[in-house]
DNA sequence: ACCTGAACACCGTTCAAGT
DNA sequence: ACCTGAACACCGTTCAAGT
């Protein structure tokens, strides 16, 4: 840390550096115990000094955003729509998953960026361009939501180390008894993965693909939304 | 406020109270501005008194998240495992729809509360019940994640005022060609509609139908997790 | 034994004073 | 003109002093 400090006053300070170095700590100490002054520290630099660089937090936050997705893979050429939104979506996945905080901060903010505007682009792109129409594009792009950048909208977050998260055996027992057996089963089920719940990226990947399965077969019968409008209101 | 803070004084405190008094203040100046502090002085009392029936603020959130949950209403008796999912699941999104900030309090959280854990075991037991083996039934819980409860996994949070999320038209006409177009069929189809972007009720119920068709089908068909294991690993 | 005010160790950001 | 230290207006929570 002392040897970054110095390092930090000899280079200038770039919104770059400042980005990366963000993104570093954030890995490093998680994203709830980043602050301005600890970044700048980290750089041996006044806190103030951040201010030349980036407006604000919000602004830092947007920064440390482009940077992890501008570590997703370009998409594939030449790859049916199918495998492209797929490869693509698990690509921001991988990206995600080397920097935990990023899901939480990506949801966090209130509008794209243009780095994260030209991936959506891409993604509804491999759609057009693959025989779907403007319409069935639009919500299928809403259905796959965030899952779109690679992010599992599970009910809790992962738990850190390791999982406690559901009441132990005998309490709760007779309370919750549809819940303690999926827990006992998965348990069985995977009890050669010591210490593990459930295979994260198998359930990304089941929900995934059930969800392109389902495009799939809306775009062959020729879905239109007006068919399943309720009435004139809407 | 004047008036809260001196029934306040008069009406002993409780967790109940601290409870609905902290998920009304939520309401009014949202999650963000919410403080210890803020709620306490609504209460016509010292911050510190609170700590007797929270024991911090994460537990105040816990409990925030119980009173929301509880507004959810039972589960339809005799009716199908498909429409009592979809039944249950509409009217979550009913009751986080009335606190705006409860999706990201829940999703803040690291485990779930009881509360919220007998509303998950009553959805398992829709799938149970109606015929699902334990195998799909937690595959298909974590395909709806935390829309089992509602949620809408937008890839930004609906923008509190009026929409302006994307660039104004002329500006990155030619750099987001597909977002644009996406953009202005949006806005012509729903015109009627002043100000308002897509219809967000369509877009829930478009992709839990989705989701749901998807589980039926495979349970039709006697789907089995190891069917589609790629090696032994998993 | 209970209650509570002051204090602690932080925040993000402003601003005026110094170079 | 630039840089930066001190200050402002907050946090959640601790803790010792007062009743």
């Amino acid at each position: 840390m002392a040897r970054q400090a110095e390092a930090g006053r000899r280079t200038p300070l770039t919104r770059e550096r400042v980005l990366r170095a963000a993104v570093a700590l954030a890995d490093g100490i998680g994203i709830e115990a980043l602050s301005m002054r600890k970044l700048a520290q980290e750089l041996g630099v006044v806190p103030m000094a951040l201010y030349k660089h980036v407006a604000n937090k919000e602004q830092l936050l947007d920064g440390m955003v482009d940077v992890v997705v501008g570590e997703i893979d370009p998409p594939a050429p030449g790859a049916d729509w199918k495998s492209a939104v797929r490869q693509r979506v698990l690509s921001a996945r991988r990206a995600l998953l080397a920097h935990p905080w990023a899901a939480r901060v990506i949801q966090s903010r209130s509008g794209p960026t243009p780095v994260v505007l030209a991936y959506m682009d891409s993604v509804i792109g491999i759609f057009r361009t693959g025989g779907f129409s403007v319409d069935l594009t639009h919500h299928v792009m809403h259905a796959l939501g965030s899952r779109m950048i690679g992010i599992t909208q599970e009910l809790f977050d992962p738990p850190p180390g390791p999982r406690a998260q559901v009441p132990a055996p005998q309490e709760g027992a007779g309370e919750y008894p549809y819940v303690m057996e999926l827990a006992g089963a998965v348990a069985h089920d995977k009890d050669s993965v010591v210490g593990q719940g459930c295979d994260d990226q198998f359930e990304f990947e089941f929900a995934l693909d059930l969800l392109l399965d389902g495009f799939e077969r809306l775009q062959r019968q020729g879905w239109f939304s007006a068919d399943h409008m309720r009435d004139e209101g809407r």
